[in-house]
DNA sequence: CGCCAGGTTGATTTCGCTCAAGCAATGTGG
DNA sequence: CCACATTGCTTGAGCGAAATCAACCTGGCG
């Protein structure tokens, strides 16, 4: 009873990689326990809902393994992606902590194994361990933050500034770049979602694509990016173009 | 000692009618001693910054009295206006709790007065009594899911429909509906102010208030606004106009 | 009285959206 | 294995919303 009641092949928290980067890393051995107790593992494919914006939350996710996208729909069905969480996140947090409902959707973009822990299991845990509470208020002004960041920059930016920092974001965590200042990014995203990501249509996006590769700043070969001179893109932004 | 140790003719904590509504409502009557002794007053004249952009944050300012707005700056020097905050509310907390700066800057909108208590003795608050860390939970959760919605909605919608969902916003604070259902709302902005919420050009709000008006949803003089059925406005966010 | 900031209006330009077609890659069924 | 849908991406043409530039008006205020 200890290790998987459910899943195949689904790690158990313990061994879990993810932990020691998410907001669950406080949790003692004690409380590791009650934890994998008490969640359940579900495998999503791609395009699966994990939850739909205007649902009641009832516990949070914790996302093993894939890319969920964050998603909003406005009145004719066109989806705005709000964000992208990868490994190690946690999921629908925000409407737990309010108990309101999701102000987004989640939706794997690719398939996902992901963890789900009833509301009151958290709610147990936060009770007898205050540092969880305390990583979760982290995360949350952390993303307020960004959320706030983003909001300026819809408003205040063009789709190619927008674009372009988001080509930088991408590459802290799909990216590298070599000591000659070449940046390679393997996105993990479509263009549609990549369009979606910025605020923008995908037509419009192929067309700034177009722009950056004839300004020689940077090459699109299918989902991979070559940037020859990544400070080239960095200083783009300063100058506001 | 217990009575104003500074400012002329400042409330108290223990008289201020803010309270009630704010984060610290749950404060005890020792706790609430201690937090009025380690606070100090300050009054802000219209134009004047509380914290900047960028600045590390040393504690959380309460608004007693006066209006706030959060702006952001873009490289031209072009200030967006990411929020206003009325009295009661606690500004700068973002910032304190993950110990980071401040990610916007904060000016009076018009002469106000602010009570500043120091980083130390909130952290030492929110140790004795968890509640009061869990009201700012709440607190950034919501705002988290504010700024979530406007973004999308900053996205996705015209000048003209953001504009509205304004006005809608401001008449549950500012503003008052008859039973007849006619909207009368006394706006606490410049227009300058209410574009730069809207995040848009003064140029662009003045065309659109005359739109508005042109259409019979609204009629503007000064800074009051009435709107002969208030329903009709809603209709047309619906509608996606 | 003239000055000045805030607000409105007009003319023009630009950016991004819409609609529409074309194209390549992949899949599907006969 | 080929004809064909289907899906995702790109390109073109035209249009519309909003930004920009500029002038002008208004109401305080020294």
């Amino acid at each position: 009873m200890s290790r998987q009641p459910n899943g195949h092949g689904s790690v158990s928290c313990f061994s879990c990689q993810n932990r020691q980067r998410s907001e669950w890393c406080v949790l003692n051995e004690k409380e590791l326990d009650q934890f994998s107790r008490s969640k359940s593992v579900r495998e999503y494919s791609a395009g699966e809902f994990i939850y739909h914006e205007g649902d009641t939350s009832n516990g949070v996710y914790c996302l093993e393994d894939g890319l969920v996208g964050l998603r909003k729909y406005d009145v004719e069905g066109n989806a705005t992606l709000v964000g992208i969480v990868g490994p190690g996140r946690t999921l629908g947090y925000r409407s737990f902590l309010v108990g309101g409902s999701h102000v987004t959707s989640a939706e794997a973009v690719r398939s996902c194994r992901v963890c789900f822990i009833d509301s009151k299991a958290v709610r147990d845990l936060i009770g007898q361990n205050p540092a969880l509470g305390y990583q979760f208020l982290r995360r949350v002004a952390k993303d307020l933050g960004h959320a706030t960041e983003r909001y300026h920059q819809g408003l205040t930016l063009s789709v190619r500034d927008r674009f372009v920092h988001l080509l930088l974001l991408l590459n802290r965590k799909y990216g590298q770049v070599t000591e000659e200042g070449e940046m390679v990014i393997d996105l993990p995203l479509s263009r549609q979602d990549l369009a979606a990501l910025v605020g923008t249509r995908p037509e419009t996006l192929a067309r700034t694509i177009r722009k950056l590769e004839e300004d020689g700043l940077a090459y699109f070969k299918g989902r991979q990016v070559v940037a020859p001179h990544a400070e080239s893109l960095f200083s783009e932004l300063d100058l506001q173009s």
